[in-house]
RNA sequence: GACCCCAUCGUCUAGCCUGGUCAGGACAAGAGCUUUUCAAGCUCUCGGCGCGGGUUCAAAUCCCGCUGGGGUCGCCA
């Protein structure tokens, strides 16, 4: 029977290394129809926190990494206490105040890696290896080696900074009389510099990515493809149907590099393609973080503007700044598209659409295109040279889905009051 | 520094195990198309087997060395 575990230390948020090694166990233990083990390891009374702890769970079950059992090894201080005297009765190990050190005795060890093939290592590296601190808490290598026999991990996937202790908990294992699992190391994930992916290089915790906008498959999709390729060209690949191919003996063994273009990428392929219902759902929270919606949601209108930008956004967060104008009564013109298309005065052009806008009946992308095209050719002008100047004018912005389609969004009323003031002066606030 | 791991386009990777198909794809970049804008879409282009030795008829692929990068050296996890 396959069974791994994920054991993060409630020191910190789920970062995006822990998903992706959280992700591995879970993919290897669903493929092999094996079980995946949450194990907290938090042994480290002062500087783990509930807070994180929280966050940990909450972040897992949001990329929709199910465990079948779960653990904490602060309740299990008793066992590890019992292995410890177990080692002192027997003589492998000494005590040195209220520590209890393991005689680490000298050899050659083998590591069997399924990534890597076999590591050698010889113990004479090696110090004695403190098992019980002096305070009566257990140390990382001897908690997590209880725990793995007890628990019959067979395979320990972790990452590749655990590969120089594994040798330590080794030693631990055969002085226990412990059958050792097999190992995974896997590659680490580097920030630009190719160092080890740190708080200086940004965004490192899920959380921060979700606050971002990014989605979880999204996350969950690029996580998989740093270091694992489901082959055949694929790189949109679903939860599902990499379960089906993956297999940890294809994981790369060289470190990569985490590039936030590329998942900005895929999370817009999966935004593309998703169900307009479910892209408003996940819209709303942030909608009403803003203050861009409130409790009663006009679904219609909503569904409206975000078809009107599903194809081009790249985050749930781009949403809200393409699209600010259609929830908001003043727009924000940006200063260098004000210079660049509103610096000439088109008052009476402004004017003479708003009104023809204001009298059809109909108003939609069909007909407001009618009225605005015949405005111009009565004007004299090409339709592009009044394009800009009104889509800046009603967005604030210069680029933009198609005109017509934003000004049937947007509404008769709020495009005719915007033409008209367009060349008022901005400062003046009114209420709606 | 010691020990360990690693090495294909700028980045993520396929290919390596079981040597022989112009080293394939994606992101980014550049060019063009579309056009009412582009941050969307489509098309094209650029760009790589770190170096040196072997083995072999033949090496990205096997072996050795070098160089380079990374990790670990806590009573943190």
């Amino acid at each position: 029977m396959i069974k791994v575990r994920f054991a993060p230390s409630p020191t910190g948020y789920l970062h995006i290394g822990g998903a992706r090694t959280a992700l591995f166990n879970w993919m290897y233990a669903r493929s092999q129809n094996g079980i995946f083990v949450l194990r907290i390891e938090d042994t480290d009374q002062v500087r783990s926190k509930d807070e994180f702890l929280q966050e940990i769970l909450d972040s897992m079950q949001w990329l929709g990494l199910k465990w079948d059992e779960f653990y904490k090894q602060s309740e299990r201080f008793d066992i590890y206490r019992k292995y410890a005297k177990q080692l002192l009765d027997e003589g492998k190990a000494y005590k040195d105040g209220e520590a209890v050190i393991l005689k680490v005795p000298q050899k050659q060890v083998k590591i069997y890696d399924l990534i890597r093939d076999e590591i050698d290592v010889d113990t004479k590296e090696l110090k004695d290896q403190v098992l019980m601190k002096s305070d009566g808490s257990p140390t990382y290598s001897f908690a997590c080696v209880v725990d793995d026999a007890l628990m019959e991990i067979s395979h320990v996937i972790r990452g590749e900074d655990h590969i120089s202790n594994t040798p330590k908990q080794i030693v631990i294992y055969e002085a226990l009389g412990f059958k050792v699992p097999k190992f995974a190391h896997l590659p680490l994930i580097l920030d630009d510099e190719r160092a080890r992916l740190s708080k200086r290089a940004g965004a490192v915790a899920v959380t921060d990515y979700r606050k971002q906008g990014f989605l979880s498959e999204a996350i969950v999709n690029y996580l998989m493809l740093l270091g694992w390729s489901p082959g055949n060209n694929q790189e949109v690949v679903s939860l599902d149907s990499a379960v089906k191919k993956f297999s940890i003996k294809k994981v790369n063994k060289a470190g990569a590099a985490f590039s936030l273009e590329k998942l900005k990428w895929i999370n817009a392929q999966y935004l593309k393609q998703m169900e307009t219902g479910r892209l408003m759902e996940l819209l709303i929270p942030f909608l009403k973080e803003r203050g861009y919606v409130d409790g009663n949601v006009d679904q219609d209108r909503l569904a409206q503007a975000v078809n009107l930008y599903k194809g081009r956004i790249a985050t749930l967060v781009d949403f809200l700044d393409w699209a600010d104008y259609l929830f908001i009564d003043d727009v924000q013109i940006i200063p260098e598209d004000r210079e660049k298309y509103l610096s000439q005065n088109f008052s009476r052009e402004f004017e003479r659409l708003a009104e023809r806008l204001n009298q059809l009946i109909e108003y939609n992308m069909k007909t407001t295109e009618e009225a605005f095209r015949s405005v111009t050719e009565e004007l004299g002008l090409k339709a592009s040279d009044l394009v800009h100047p009104v889509r800046v004018a009603l967005t604030g912005k210069s680029i933009g889905p198609g005109l017509f389609e934003m000004m049937s969004v947007l509404g008769k009323e709020k495009t005719v009051r915007r033409l008209k003031e367009a060349f008022t002066t901005p400062s003046i606030r009114r209420e709606e």
